[in-house]
DNA sequence: CGCCCCATTGAAGGGTTTCAATTATCGTGG
DNA sequence: CCACGATAATTGAAACCCTTCAATGGGGCG
């Protein structure tokens, strides 16, 4: 159990292929040593460095081994509107399959490391494999059941119940992968928080420090510590 | 503008199983005549009456011939919060293959006809059919994308373009289904709307009468006229 | 160590909600 | 067919929440 548990060197945490979204498509290759024939393992991206770019063709996709991904548009106004955040076991890129294209630009917002799944080869295992076809299946169905839910957060939530979400969130995520602990370190700015929240930078900071005032978390710079996980789960549903 | 209004007699408009998202199942299936074994045609389901609740098993996906839809959550404190509406060719229920359990009520906003589409059946179909199969990614993947670009539209807008996003997006979306038409009947409440966009029903007439006053469209009860598209489109996006 | 970027904090302004009252529309039954 | 009640939509005024503008403080990296 431990390894499963394992610890990147620094600041954020790898996922093991148990947990990953995709182990149902790794584990039997990786035991009959052919999982080269559908992805490149730990491909690794500096820190701001771009994935994909909004237009490009679409033949890969991406699970987050380890780091931290943003998924965003650029307007005409050249504005940014952030879509999303990938944490290690995520797979990105199940929304381009009917423009076959890349429909967002995706950063790595700390060093990151992700296994590439070449998209021919994949829709080539679909066809062969029924576990694979379902295991797409549940992660597509998976994506829109949880943007649903996400919509359901934002449109209707008060800031700072929005805030206290996507903390609540992220603690959960990390959690499905085997990473349980009230210590997080964030991986994205203030402002990547705000932009995708639909808020400000500084009701963003004001908001930690009310959250920290009424003693539901600390939150120094890039490191949150939830102090009382039950008033946070409260403080995002506006109780 | 009277008659403009009264122009529309028909309560809400059909698509043609050309241009209904599932054409590829449906089409090669009525050819061979037996669609029966997979979907039921035209099951009518009158105004406010729920082909779903929250939790109930999936078994059936719903394709929208005529009518319109609402799919909502109801939270502990009986608050309702809508997803999402479903317009004549929409499919309903992508969302729930991984849980396997219907996720969201869905309640008839007018009466509605659907076809029902059985999910083991059109599953043993995936199987033998990649065209099928690939229909169904595409759908998927398709719903993902637009979830995305709704989170986009909500989070970092204004009630007003949002409003306005929201009008055009149907006018896009019937457009699509071979409806091209300024008028439009609204199948959904003030209510509904606000609920879905995040704002309550006084700033959606407000915002009504406002769009009116600028020449963009008329609104009369749920009859919406749109006199200028491009203003329209300019207002969606704060211009 | 200093610089730059990011985060925090304060005060004023604007947009949306809330509360309240009125008007319009729809469905129903006489 | 009209009258009626119930429901939905519109409008106004005040309160509140979030943004905007501005200035200060702090942390990471050369």
């Amino acid at each position: 159990m431990e390894n499963i548990h394992r610890k990147l060197t620094s600041k954020s945490y790898s996922v093991s292929c148990e947990l990953c979204s995709i182990g149902p498509l790794c584990i039997p290759m990786l035991i009959n040593n052919n999982l080269e024939s559908v992805l490149n393992r730990r491909v690794f991206y500096a820190k701001d460095r771009l994935l994909t770019t909004q237009g490009m063709p679409f033949d890969k996709l991406y699970v987050i081994h380890a780091g931290a991904l943003k998924s965003y548009a650029i307007d005409d106004e050249q504005i940014e509107h952030i879509v999303g955040f990938y944490l290690p076991g995520d797979i990105v890129g199940l929304g381009n399959f009917s423009s076959n294209q890349c429909n967002y630009n995706i950063k790595a917002l700390v060093d990151t490391q992700v296994c590439e799944v070449r998209r021919e080869e994949l829709m080539e295992l679909v066809s062969s494999n029924t576990d694979i076809r379902d295991m797409l299946f549940n992660l597509m169905s998976t994506d829109i059941f949880n943007y649903k839910q996400v919509l359901i957060n934002f449109s209707q939530k008060k800031a700072d119940e929005r805030l206290a979400t996507f903390i609540y969130s992220l603690y959960t995520r990390y959690s499905k992968r085997g990473h349980v602990s009230p210590n997080m370190k964030l991986s994205m700015s203030r402002a990547d928080i705000g932009n995708f929240l639909g808020l400000t930078i500084e009701t963003i900071s004001r908001i930690f420090t009310k959250l920290q005032d009424e003693g539901i978390l600390t939150a120094k710079g890039k490191y949150i510590y939830i102090k009382n996980l039950n008033a946070l789960i409260n403080a995002a549903n506006g109780k």
